[in-house]
DNA sequence: ATCGAATGCTACACAAAATGTAGCAATGGA
DNA sequence: TCCATTGCTACATTTTGTGTAGCATTCGAT
């Protein structure tokens, strides 16, 4: 079941997927996690942010499905993340353009 | 000039985006504006954030260039929000095979 | 067996961000 | 002149995130 959180109050997919993906962290973690496991610690530091809250945003997206744990390997993309992850591959892209777009 | 913010140490255009995406209500903004101009409160009661918040996010996204204000019909995706939005649309569709996923 | 390193993660005091409610100033129409 | 609509601000409270320290477990080397 889809957790109703927050700004979501209509349950509708894709409000509970922005929802998530509007929450501190989420968006630079799945990028992170984009081609290769990595360690909590080693998370935390290429992010920079508090062990709290990458905790804290870790088990979000576990829950939601998009992230897991291999203890063998460490955190890494599940299949879902790794189809959401190709959504967000158009961005990386465009974000240059923006960037050349603002200067 | 980029506005270099919070985790966006390195200035890289897809951090900085990464960033602003991750801001609470920005993504949910960019979807309620996604076809017809908004006045502030409509905006704001749609949503369902605080006025205070929904200044700031808004003033945000007027800075990166993805919205704009017209005073004769409100709040609107500017050329480049058009595209971004754009670039989200395929969430939709995803965010309702992952809701099923989840199920 | 025992030491140390790496692992995921928690505790907690402090700081920053968001909320909810009230209301202001400007504009424009009746 | 009055009232509605507009964008927006004030501010006390609540929620969220930070930064630092450190715990418990596992595993490999000595």
């Amino acid at each position: 079941m889809v957790k109703r959180v927050r700004g979501s109050r209509t349950g509708r997919p894709i409000m509970v997927l922005l929802d998530l993906l509007g929450r501190r962290w989420v968006l630079r973690i799945v990028w992170e996690l984009r081609d290769e496991p990595r360690r909590f610690r080693d998370l935390q530091d290429a992010i920079g942010a508090s062990p709290t809250i990458v905790n804290t945003r870790l088990a979000d997206l576990r829950e939601a499905g998009l992230v897991e744990l291999d203890p063998d390997a460490g955190y890494r993309l599940t299949a879902l993340g790794r189809e959401l992850f190709q959504l967000f591959l158009p961005l990386h892209l465009w974000s240059e353009k923006w960037a050349r777009a603002l200067a």
